[in-house]
DNA sequence: AGGTATTCACATGAAACTATTCTCTGAGTTAGG
DNA sequence: TAACTCAGAGAATAGTTTCATGTGAATACCTGT
């Protein structure tokens, strides 16, 4: 690109004037001051939580609620307050917040109780390490002092699932063993059914409070886009029926105000790519497509290579009318290996990979039997062919087909 | 015809293995007193 | 003798492989009418 273009494109940029006032409070890191049509579930964690600043031990503390009802958000607001309000009147209290989803910090046991132990100073290496050993250090760091510990593990649900809940029963227990401290969990899950797969005294013992946050319906989901839009863009910018159209959107998915606040962000910046004057309803459309596409990508072309054969090995077995099966996947993804020179995995291990691409949603699969003629995956594309073009030579350039 | 029994082609589960990253430990080595 | 180096033992983790067992219904095979 000739370098007289690229500066053309920049003065461009400076010269056409923003839409956005501040576009951060559109981003879903950003933690408003008031949260709106939630008063109820934050007066109740409150009331759970307050007995801690009196140096008890609040009630182990359980909360579910779909992506996007602001479990997150409500629960750091209070935390914050109490935080706060402890560090004014030297209440010695500790609040730790962990993410579990977020790799290479807390999914795993020893990760989990290893990052804790940083939270208290002392450092602990990633690995190399016995893991009662780290719970000693751990455990010994925490009892140093007379304290109250509110431990949130965020996305409980997926530590578990990779942990075992032998490390919520430890967890739980600890309390016991402490002289001074005190360890109070606080739980967040997506996944309302996660209690019932958990060892019963476990699950008593951990949700002794719970709370249930409900999806907004889409009124409010107008509401908190108003709200955060009056800051996050310039008056007038916005075309009557915008607000509406992404809270009705947000609405039919579960009423997930964190997509319903993408949608809106990602409209803006189309329309101001596009040089618009505002941001009308057909920017919302084109955002919408533009966000289901992106996270498709990306989430693809993040895959390992392995991975990337067999979704390739899938789509070009697919075209045909006919349905495909897990053994036609396997035959062409053997070629596709040599072609792309990799070794090829087992069947066994292609099954897996089918199952993960189906949890993705990038596939459908599901298993059918054939009867005489046995039991099998039949596959098919879930994303449309627009883009099944796209990823496809994506992924030929990335296995070397193509240069 | 109606009822079992087989059988296929994988699915699903569990355990074991491999490779990588990292710590801790203790033996051997070195330099200074 | 104290400090340093370095190999070896052990851990955690991710990604596989190996071995074993499970499974749903279309067919094959009876059985008695």
């Amino acid at each position: 690109m000739a370098k007289k273009e690229l500066k053309n494109i920049f003065e461009k940029f400076l010269n056409s004037k923003s839409l956005f006032l501040d576009k951060k409070i559109l981003q879903s890191n950003y933690t408003p001051e008031s949260i709106i049509h939630r008063e109820d579930q934050i007066e109740l964690v409150a009331k759970i939580l307050s007995p801690c600043l009196r140096l008890e031990k609040p009630s182990n503390l359980f909360v579910y609620g779909k992506t996007g009802t602001g479990k997150t958000l409500t629960i750091q607001h209070t935390t914050n307050q109490i935080e706060q309000l402890a560090s004014e009147k030297k209440i010695p209290i500790k609040i730790i917040y962990l993410n579990c989803k977020l790799k290479k910090i807390a999914d795993t046991e020893y990760r989990l109780i290893a990052e804790l132990g940083r939270e208290f100073g002392r450092p602990i290496p990633p690995t190399g390490l016995p893991t009662d050993e780290v719970y000693k250090i751990f455990f010994k760091a925490m009892d140093e002092k007379n304290q109250i510990i509110l431990l949130i593990l965020d996305e409980i649900d997926q530590l578990i699932q990779k942990a075992g809940d032998e490390l919520l029963y430890n967890l739980t227990r600890i309390n016991s063993e402490l002289k001074n401290a005190q360890l109070s969990i606080l739980g967040i899950s997506n996944d309302i059914n996660f209690t019932s797969t958990l060892d019963p005294r476990i699950k008593s013992s951990l949700s002794e409070e719970e709370i249930v946050f409900p999806p907004y319906n889409a009124l409010q989901i107008q509401d908190i886009l108003r709200e955060r839009a009056k800051k996050a863009f310039k008056p007038g910018i916005l075309q009557p029926g915008v607000i509406e159209k992404c809270a009705a959107y947000a609405a039919r998915e579960h009423g997930d105000a964190r997509r319903a606040l993408e949608f809106l962000r990602v409209a803006g910046e189309i329309a101001e790519r596009e040089n618009a004057e505002t941001v009308t309803m057909a920017h919302i459309d084109l955002a919408q497509d533009k966000i289901e596409h992106d996270k498709i990508i990306d989430l693809v072309m993040t895959q390992p290579k392995q991975f990337q054969a067999t979704l390739y090995s899938i789509i070009i077995s697919q075209n045909k009318e006919q349905k495909i099966y897990t053994g036609d996947i396997y035959s062409s993804y053997k070629k596709i290996c040599t072609r792309a020179g990799l070794r090829p995995l087992t069947q066994r291990r292609l099954s897996d990979i089918i199952a993960e691409f189906d949890m993705l949603g990038i596939i459908n699969a599901k298993t059918i039997s054939k009867g005489r003629y046995g039991r099998t995956r039949e596959i098919s594309i879930s994303f449309e062919q627009s883009i099944e073009l796209r990823i496809k030579d994506l992924i030929e350039r990335d296995l070397g087909f193509k240069v």
